[in-house]
DNA sequence: AATAAACTAGACTGGACCGTCTAGTCTAAT
DNA sequence: ATTAGACTAGACGGTCCAGTCTAGTTTATT
């Protein structure tokens, strides 16, 4: 072990070397997101990163490594948000409001979205990375708000017989033509007013299928 | 208008012409579904296809090419079942069952899903695709059941005030966790008994929150 | 049978791209 | 100043692939 490599230097990190990490990573994410997978090449997020091609490579094993950098990276990120658990008032509407909203400003923005459709892309590829995804993003969203649920129905607030189902058709309500339309891009944006409108048409819904009679 | 080239005469179809074409966009579906856009050579097709590369491009122009037109035939066949409207018998739940079953079927089916997932991948390089499958998929099986719901609506069964949008959220519910996990490919297929829970639970949300009080 | 069109097998061109290598430059520590 | 490690610019080998071309074979039509 006295053998000391550049990449492994890399790895632990001095100060120079996690900055000059961060922006490949940067770049990376840049290009693959845009490109997709198969289109991105080396030399793009070289000279999008300002740096050697042969940098990256000291700081990443490949091609492959580099984008399941990327895409971890941006999980953790993008989802940090969602992962978290809504405050809960005692009035289910606000915290389910609060909820899906922040939910559609990830889900439905540009980088969450080139970040799922990549995903979606490759993964027959990447099977782990779908799976990662798949954890720390709709599974740790729904654990988190079928607790919330549970809360609800022990109060004896709203009736909820399956927490953890009734919280995973709240984020389906959520994914309707405006999440469909943005998928296959045929909107480059959502509109404000229609994020509002989502939020509101789901809240409804959920609630009158669990009120209280 | 004298001349009449080999591709002109494909394009217009004899017999044996139709049927040398109907195998290639065959094999073209399976290689380009399976794979992907990218990663589908045109050799492979040739090969799969028992053709010379040559004869493909005597029918299509090229990869571009073949790929819609593979893309638009399976939007086509696939999405027939989910454009017809339903038998509208005056037991909404019945009915409701139905679409909802022939909705999942094609849709977590392995063809509707490569489908779908190479439309994703590729909706930024084919736009009119994406719009041509919003539009004979979605927009489609939304706007036939909207008029059986806004039938509902009239003979005073349920409540729908806004059925085109009651329509997309049935939907909406029906694209829950899933579908998320096929879109991901966690699954390789699903089980039928959760499919059946599906329809139940989305089902059931709809009719409660639709419920004539 | 003759002839033209359709088809096949496979070589080939041109280009993209991954990953490596070389040669030289910059930086920092001794 | 010297020296080692990090970095740059760019060339390069190898692979893969879209699309074309060639030469020969099959099929169908007259």
């Amino acid at each position: 072990m006295a053998r000391s490599s550049t990449a492994a230097k890399h790895r632990a990190g001095n100060r120079a070397a996690r900055s000059k990490r961060e922006s490949i990573l940067d770049a990376a994410t840049r290009v693959f997101l845009d490109c997709g997978y198969g289109d991105a090449s080396m030399d793009a997020v070289a000279r999008e990163a300002g740096v050697a091609k042969q940098t990256i490579y000291s700081y990443f094993d490949g091609k492959d490594a580099l984008f399941e950098a990327i895409v971890r990276d941006k999980c953790d990120q993008l989802l940090e948000p969602i992962g978290m658990p809504e405050a809960r008032g005692n009035d289910p509407e606000t915290a389910l409001v609060r909820t899906a909203r922040r939910f559609l400003d990830v889900v439905l923005a540009p980088e969450g979205m080139a970040l799922f459709r990549a995903l979606v892309a490759e993964c027959g590829r990447f099977p782990n990375l779908a799976e990662a995804f798949y954890r720390s993003g709709p599974l740790l969203a729904a654990g988190n708000l079928a607790d919330y649920l549970a809360e609800l129905d022990r109060k004896k607030i709203l009736k909820v017989d399956d927490p953890l189902r009734a919280a995973r058709l709240f984020f389906a309500l959520l994914r309707g033509d405006l999440y469909i339309r943005r998928l296959l891009d045929l909107d480059s944006e959502a509109k404000p007013a229609d994020v509002e409108r989502a939020v509101a048409d789901a809240v409804r819904v959920f609630l009158a299928a669990h009120a209280r009679r």
